[in-house]
DNA sequence: GATGAATGAGAGTTCATTCAT
DNA sequence: TATGAATGAACTCTCATTCAT
């Protein structure tokens, strides 16, 4: 019986999109695992089967919310990318850009930094393997073409930086609150210098 | 008729130690809220009601999982800060018995990372408030020293810096693997290069 | 506010038909309880609530199916009963009715195959239970006339013979497709030739 | 995550077969889709969540149960299928045989009956299909044979004298009570009767 | 120490039904 | 007449936990 059952793509997309908030805010929270949907449909002021009228199940939430911010984070990246900036420019660029991102969809970025490792195995969340290869071949290549350029030390090893950067950018995502007294551009450019000039005082 | 509770304190505290290491792999695997008593149980060769003559609850098991984590690195933490050396010193000390810890215990810190902030409000958990508060107050005590000195640059956010030395440090539980090619040593020191000095080449 | 029920009956009664139709045809291939009112309004072209425009509940729509079918199949009974033919005409008629009435509502007799047994026994449905009794009062007089008249043989349990004929006929519903190489009077024919004569080679 | 989640085939193989037995006599009474698990569970005396220690679903304990019935049946049909008796032995045996199943097995040939059509579309349930065909295939070429022996009538459609003696033998479980007065051998005796012979008076 | 069987609360989901528009 | 959105009860199933043996 192939008839599509549920609506998948309603037509107002902006209820559902409220409500995919709503439940990226109650995800990023609790925990996937230890939010109900009779609490995502609370905070949405809803009866918990109601939710089934826009979503077929609550890992279709998920993975909207997980797709959503991904797509947004990657056409900031291939913009990035695409312009061919030198190593350093790039590495700044993909790190602003990142910090923007985390401003814009912060509840996303927890849920993803949260549950990525687990959920990556199973087929239905395929793409964030993909997306996950993709970023570290974009950062490995920043990374190598800058220790070429003589930009990047050449006495580190290379997956090890690109761990150190990548997961000091991301982890943010975990403390930081929209509207705080740091502009994600602010907070980017702190964490860009202590990245590349470090925190201690260099010797004159 | 003694106390109604379970032995809590069985005959062999091997067996017990046995049994939350394998719980400790599987939470860190899977997730707290993901793992049932009974894939443990299936890890230990055991049904899962027999996990419940050793321990009271899939709870406790958690607790005393984190509970012996933070008890052995506030054990090295103390020695360090007790030593009182320079802030410089102190940072180097305290990151490389951090990966000393990741190395030791990398399921507990996996765990810890994922869970320990929607955990520490309920009042089981009090301890892990406590230790990241006793945790919080000894880095930003020894950054402020470090700043003093003109051992570490005045111009940084403090709190910023403390999140990102803090972080930088931790999520390498995330993907690290004990008997890698890295000692725990070697990766902290590659890390507190970068901390300190910079992943961009220093103009000469 | 006249009534406050449901039109109960709306405008067109041929759109009521046609819903009923697609309705029987939906019942009959998955079962009254396997069909779900959406499945129904998929079939229609509408969405499901706007069925409850036209009909009270799902219970309402099986209930009008049904008693529609067995109204038109007492009136092809009766006027077989009221003939007053010979017990073995009378069967005959009887039987080639059924045959034609199963030809015109294929679907209706399929639902009540399936689902009489146990609806009989709620109120709703108590016409089910009379129409099986007044049925059976219908055969076994037929079936005892021709036992007298010697039409029938005499040495077989006259209840097991009614089941018999009754269960042999309609179950025909199960597998008969109208519009197939066979008319309902050709298959009738078969079947009584069969049922009065049986299968097995007379010795002569 | 490959590792058998249920026993599937626990140790005590007798508390499932009661357990199954409970289900199969709610599954004929009220219709797969109609019983709920805890009607089966109060039937059995304990709650829903209980049977699934058992069974891993409602589907699987109703797969099992025709499983079951349909291999017990088949071993009688291919004892009496290699016995390689005349057509009319045969087809006399085969009908002894089906009544006694519907003895043994009242409640699983009833389930049977109302379910397999829709559910012989399911892969799981594949295995109803191919019974189907074996069964149409047994029972075709007995006819064909009974026909060129001129043991059975040549004038009948051979797949509509199929159906009819099929279905003439099988309802009957919609009825039959075991412990009642007649025995299935009896039963069977004058179906058979009916089906080779017919009802009708034979003219001397 | 461990098993087998059960409990009971609560999870995700389905679905007949309602109703303002 | 029909739609879109919601309700609320009931469903199948999961799982931490208990306990007699």
């Amino acid at each position: 019986m192939p008839t599509k059952k549920k609506p998948q793509v309603t037509a107002s997309p902006e209820r559902r999109r409220e409500l995919l908030d709503t439940a990226a805010e109650v995800f990023a929270a609790q925990g996937y695992n230890a939010t109900t949907v009779r609490k995502i449909a609370d905070h949405a002021g809803m009866l918990a089967g109601s939710l089934y009228y826009h979503f077929d199940s609550k890992e279709s939430m998920l993975e909207e919310i997980l797709r959503t911010f991904l797509d947004e984070l990657w056409s900031g990246y291939d913009a990035v990318l695409d312009a061919e900036l030198g190593p350093r420019e790039t590495l700044e660029a993909l790190v602003t850009e990142s910090f923007r991102e985390i401003d814009r969809h912060r509840a996303a970025v927890a849920i993803y930094q949260k549950e990525a490792k687990h959920l990556a195995v199973q087929e239905r969340f395929e793409f964030l393997a993909a997306s996950q290869r993709k970023f570290e071949k974009a950062w490995l290549t920043t990374l190598e073409r800058g220790v070429e350029d003589r930009n990047f030390r050449a006495d580190l090893d290379i997956r090890l930086t690109y761990r150190f950067v990548r997961d000091t950018v991301w982890v943010a995502a975990s403390w930081y609150r929209p509207g705080g007294q740091h502009s994600p551009e602010e907070i980017a450019r702190q964490y860009l210098s202590m990245v590349l000039d470090g925190i201690a005082v260099r010797p004159t």
